[in-house]
DNA sequence: ACGAGCATTGAATCAGCCA
DNA sequence: CTGGCTGATTCAATGCTCG
């Protein structure tokens, strides 16, 4: 399955073998809704990372030789961050996720390359391995980098569904989630796990409800055993994948074809006032909800006056239901729909309500 | 009071004003046994924030936290991390504390300069300043560095205190502590807050406990109020205080000497009390015990749908579990958790079963 | 004295559309 | 691109007032 883009079509559902560096630069520029990124954490550097060159001195200490490790993690960390920022759309966004070992480096890099950082959420696993040692503190956590292209990115933040998923509190930057073990976790033939770092699935699920849309293209440039592509599949996305370890492309594979999307019904979220259609104030006074001369009540019972432009006359202040408000309050700013009511058989009714019943003939 | 390290003396116990990477580079190299700091971060904040009704956030915007780009800011941490290197005992070590605005960079530069990172630690906030508007993540938590000062380094890590600070659990890596508030937090002499960032004192004694020993000495090159200093003395530690507004210095000096070593009081501070963990439902979905699409049953039989956000939809209501219970009964209100029953082999299981399910997870 | 209820507050990169 | 207007949005804890 592909979209086109103008010339260039983009591979969707498909795990591409390869470089992603390379392989984020063959895709067209603009074209994917959010990048989720689970970079090598290893300063170790094999041979899959980026050397700088050979030029390293012989007996170096250990302070130099740390510098020039570093040095090479940046250098790789720098040419992938580029290319995904260059194929993220305007208002696209990226997740990375990583340790103390590198998430400073990239979360400075993030910075650099004009990304926008919205929250480090941190990931508290309820089952980490502990210390056994004794020596520093269980490493309980992870952290997840959440930015926008742009600092003007108007990003995806379904604030509501969200919300909901947390029974009615909005969600914060810590989450609470096991680590993949069980059944989840993959194993290879030899009954081993088949990748070192696999991430729980509720961990993707909750990222991708918050910071996408069903229909968005997420691509995942370290795709591993696939995660992020199975989730994505049950949430209704589309997803691209990168590797280029051919045991992983295989195991991830396998894993999403069985993978099946949830009904359409389940995937609907709970969606923000935001997003219903705008109403104006002046068109229950043209339907004749609210007649000109009528009036209005302020919660502490100050009265203001309809008039037949949709705008209210009160105290001597003209202007629209916010502004007639805010003035009356004495604040910067004022919702007009909440603050006013009506009388109606002698009781007090909020104006939202006329709203609310023009906005369900609207879509009913 | 002082301690003569070779030619030089320490001056212990006593706030010294100016600049910290002068005042550093003024004091005897390798004489110090911990820094904890907590600099400047950097926010780049815009314009007003007012919270839902309407009040002002009173924001940090105090002419120290200003910095011109992040080439500037990566300056003055570079000078003041090297400064604080030089200072610090072979096995001594470093905290750091920051949020996203600037702990990425930071963290960088620790590495750059050949500090050793041992954990990054985070304070998760039992009671942060909600996200007004609804776009982002509730910023629920600051991260803290622990690096020792070479990879070498013998930093002292009192392993078994910490177990028992936390009822006899190996201390994890993320640490919940409520933000610095009422009778703690200092005033100044118009009753406004002393200082904008004040840390609690249970921080500070998590860290001096578990990283450094009586008769250490410690130094905080961004004194502020002097909550190490205070901490450090109930402790029995010394402690250096590097500070350039004289307001805070004089809040200060009066603070510490009015504190008392081994405060019983202060010491059960930071023992925190263990509720019953709260699991919200949506996390029954995102870790797939329950997938969206799947019925749940209520007492008489009824059927509600589950979606991928938590709520559910049952007879055209859609909400939480709670809420859509309460609507099928006509009740005011419904506990969803004992209301509720999915299928498993034909059988009906309360849902509250899989609840138990993550709250035994959670503890043991 | 005690409890209910209201006001206050905290390191915050906190809007989007249309003219 | 700017300016102006609409209108959406909060959790935990402390401390004070009032009955």
């Amino acid at each position: 399955m592909t979209k086109t883009k103008g010339a260039a079509a983009l591979p969707l559902n498909t795990i591409i073998d390869g470089d992603c560096i390379e392989v984020m630069n063959g895709l067209p520029e603009a074209s994917v809704d959010l990048i989720f990124a689970d970079p090598p954490y290893n300063l170790q550097l094999k041979g899959d990372l980026h050397r700088p060159d050979n030029s390293r001195v012989d007996a170096v200490d250990d302070e130099w030789d740390q510098f020039s490790s570093f040095k090479a993690y940046d250098n790789f960390t720098k040419a992938w961050l580029k290319a995904a920022r260059r194929i993220l759309k305007p208002d696209g966004a990226i997740w990375v996720i990583g340790s103390y070992h590198n998430i400073f480096r990239v979360g400075a890099e993030l910075q650099n390359q004009g990304y926008w950082i919205l929250n480090d959420v941190v990931w508290r696993k309820s089952n980490p391995m502990p210390n056994f040692r004794g020596k520093r503190f269980t490493n309980a956590h992870e952290t997840m980098i959440w930015a926008g292209r742009d600092e003007s990115s108007k990003y995806t933040f379904n604030y509501e569904a969200l919300k909901a998923l947390n029974e009615g509190i909005q969600m914060r930057s810590d989450w609470v989630l096991p680590i993949c073990t069980g059944h989840e976790r993959l194993k290879d033939e030899n009954g081993d796990k088949a990748h070192p770092t696999q991430k729980p699935e509720s961990l993707l699920h909750r990222v991708l409800v918050g910071a996408t849309n069903p229909g968005d293209v997420i691509l995942d440039p370290f795709f591993g055993t696939g995660t992020t592509g199975a989730v994505a599949k049950m949430l209704g996305r589309d997803f691209i994948g990168i590797e280029r370890e051919a045991a992983y492309r295989k195991v991830a594979e396998k894993r999403i074809a069985k993978v099946r999307k949830f009904d359409r019904e389940a995937l609907q979220v709970s969606v923000s006032k935001r997003a219903e259609p705008r109403v104006p104030f002046g068109q229950l006074v043209e339907r004749g909800m609210l007649r000109p001369g009528e009036a209005l009540y302020s919660p502490r019972g100050q009265v203001a006056k309809v008039r037949a432009d949709g705008t209210l006359i009160g105290n001597d202040v003209k202007g629209s239901i916010h502004q007639v408000g805010a003035h009356l309050e004495g604040a910067p700013s004022c919702n007009g729909w909440t603050y006013w009511t009506f009388k109606q058989d002698g009781k007090k009714i909020p104006i939202d309500v006329l709203r609310q019943q023009i906005r369900s003939e609207m879509s009913g």
